[in-house]
RNA sequence: CGGGGUGUAGCUCAGGUGGUAGAGCGUCGGCUUUGGGAGCCGAAGGUCGCGGGUUCAAGUCCCGCCACCCCGACCA
């Protein structure tokens, strides 16, 4: 490819609507172009690395012995009402109508589809077990959409779905999926780690989440280095911890105007934020309160709670509800003088702590050195703090790592959650009628390519891994206007295409230092520089991942860049 | 959905107290230059997000709407 006819055109500042790395990069290097919130074009460099991406995705789901099909974007409201995800998928399905006032939706992720379409063939157990895939746009109306590629409305998403006759097999093929998976991120050059992970809305008895460590993800890992141990944040369970060993000093009431939050009241009091009583109360469906209490250095995962609670219908109470419910404001809740209809839960973080700061549900006053047993009574326990780093292992109890990190790929053991309520059932060996065992495996394509460029950039650009680059080499010719160095370059140009590697000439006329930042910029892994050094029958040859610089003979360069680039790609 | 911010040239931005719209970069033409986003000369390019209002006069003041970005909750 000639650069000077190719469609790839880079922005001199950094684009002012992006953050993260990925987006900006992405933008400036002209692989992607906005068009509306969290919808993004795809530019001919960008497609280039996208469909390699794909590519690698496919071959090791057709190795796992998948099948690729294509479903629709356009899925029937029927079938979304079948599974009842019609009304609990909530607004971020995009709905719509036919002329005909047909409802329809476009695709946020297709179990229903798909079990359709299975239950449609599939009879026998002879038919099983069977694992199909498809690689589709998808589409989320996102409450925010964000980080360009890394959140968008519309996706690409390597989706597949497995079904079994029973629950071994189903095993069998989730593990088989596993170890595909590890294979894909290797391939991708990404970091990612596996962590156990929580079935959510899709629903399930197991899941896994791969997760690629960058600061722009929406996910939580707490892992283990000891013992290997990996998950989100909000299953990682957190135990009691051992009574503290104090002198239990007298209870005092201790005026404190207008201190409301931990940190003032700590520093108001010259006492750690460990030894204060958080207390927080929420509505349950907007009527029942649930007041909780949680040491003061400590964080309510709200993820936990909604397991505690049972529904995810709750919420903070309003400054009035607090009024009403227990006389005083935000910042003095307590444990004392609570009213008969408030439900307390406990976190284990509470336990075993002396000399205790708590409000006494009065504004401005607090107690110091409340005790437990002397001074009050424990309620229910439960466990609903954020974990966080340091925090003990639930396997070993060594000290966890926590990391914030991009969801890559999930991965879920459905059970018969949809197979049940579609009636996808096949006849077993003994004539009796069954539910398929269903898992669902998802990968985000578009996704994976913001992660790459989050893990591979520099100040000067992105440094794409061999495998997804765009162009595996671009040549640059630093003198248009000098015959000798032009036909250099075309030679080298029409060779590295002879030899299959994928190349772009930069023809362009342009000066020397425009076209290296361009090249640093787009993050083409090698680059052959036609210079000064032509003269002496050399060209130089640098490679974007570690700055390396080799001047070569200029019939003996494409050959070098060949092995390693064949190298890289093993 | 709650909170904050921004919308002026292709891009990044400037335009006290209202008075005919600017810069840098990019683009086009010309000359010069060619190993790290070159220099000089010239030119083109704008319904100032949209609608309404106040005013002799609105990019600027007022009201409404829209879009985008950021933080939070939620999600791949």
């Amino acid at each position: 490819m000639r650069w000077s006819r190719y469609f790839l055109y880079t922005l001199k500042e950094d684009p002012a609507e992006a953050q993260a790395p990925s987006h900006k990069l992405l933008l400036k290097a002209g692989f992607i172009k906005q068009v509306s919130a969290g919808i993004y074009e795809v530019l001919p460099a960008g497609w280039r690395v996208l469909r390699k991406i794909e590519n690698i995705v496919r071959k090791e789901m057709d190795r796992s012995g998948a099948q690729e099909l294509l479903l629709t974007v356009l899925n029937p409201a029927e079938l979304w009402k079948e599974t009842g995800r019609w009304d609990t998928y909530g607004s971020e399905l995009f709905r719509l109508k036919d002329r005909n006032g047909r409802e329809y939706c476009l695709g946020p992720t297709h179990e229903e589809e798909i079990t359709d379409l299975v239950r449609k063939v599939i009879n026998s157990y002879r038919q099983l077990p069977v694992t199909l895939y498809q690689i589709q746009v998808k589409f989320r109306d996102e409450k925010r959409p964000r980080f360009g590629l890394i959140r968008g409305r519309e996706f690409i998403m390597k989706d597949a779905y497995s079904f079994d006759a029973d629950e071994f097999s189903a095993t069998m093929s989730y593990e088989n999926m596993k170890f595909a998976y590890d294979r894909i991120f290797k391939k991708l050059r990404l970091k990612v780690i596996m962590a156990e992970a929580s079935v959510g809305q899709i629903g399930g008895t197991q899941s896994h989440e791969f997760i690629a460590f960058t600061p722009y993800g929406e996910a939580k890992v707490g892992y283990c280095e000891n013992c290997g141990y990996a998950a989100n944040a909000e299953i990682i369970p957190l135990q009691k911890p051992k009574e503290e060993e104090e002198e239990e000093k007298p209870m005092e009431k201790v005026h404190t105007p207008k201190v409301k939050t931990i940190e003032e009241l700590s520093e108001f009091l010259k006492v750690p934020p460990s030894k204060i009583m958080k207390a927080v109360l929420y509505m349950v469906k907007d009527s029942q309160p649930v007041l909780v209490l949680i040491r003061g250095d400590r964080e309510i995962d709200e993820n936990k709670l909604e397991a505690v609670l049972g529904t995810e219908d709750f919420r903070l109470a309003t400054d009035e509800e607090v009024q009403n419910l227990l006389g005083t404001s935000k910042g003095f809740i307590g444990i004392f003088n609570l009213p008969e209809n408030i439900k307390v839960l406990w976190d284990n973080s509470l336990y075993g702590v002396k000399n205790l700061v708590v409000a006494l549900n009065q504004p401005d006053w607090h107690y110091i050195n409340v005790n437990p047993e002397r001074d009050f009574q424990y309620g229910e326990f439960v466990d609903i703090a954020q974990v966080e780093e340091g925090d003990p292992c639930p396997k070993c109890g060594s000290p966890l790592k926590v990391q914030t990190g991009l969801e890559l790929g999930h991965i879920f053991l459905l059970g018969t959650r949809y197979s049940e309520p579609m009636k996808a059932y096949f006849t077993d060996p003994s004539g009796e009628e069954k539910p398929i065992i269903m898992g669902c495996y998802g990968i985000g394509i578009s996704r994976i390519m913001a992660a790459i460029v989050e893990q591979y950039h520099d100040e000067k650009g992105i440094k794409w891994p061999t495998p997804v680059a765009p162009f595996e080499l671009a040549i640059l010719c630093l003198n248009m206007s000098d015959p000798e160095l032009t036909q250099t370059a075309e030679k080298l140009y029409i060779e590295a295409e002879e030899k299959g590697i994928e190349v772009i000439y930069d023809d362009r006329e342009e000066s020397a230092g425009f076209k290296f930042a361009d090249a640093d910029l787009v993050g083409f892994p090698y680059r052959i520089v036609v210079g000064k050094k032509v003269k002496e029958g050399k060209v130089e040859l640098q490679k974007r991942a570690t700055g390396e610089r080799w001047d070569i003979p200029i019939e003996e360069v494409i050959d070098k860049v060949k092995e390693m680039i064949a190298e890289d790609k093993k």
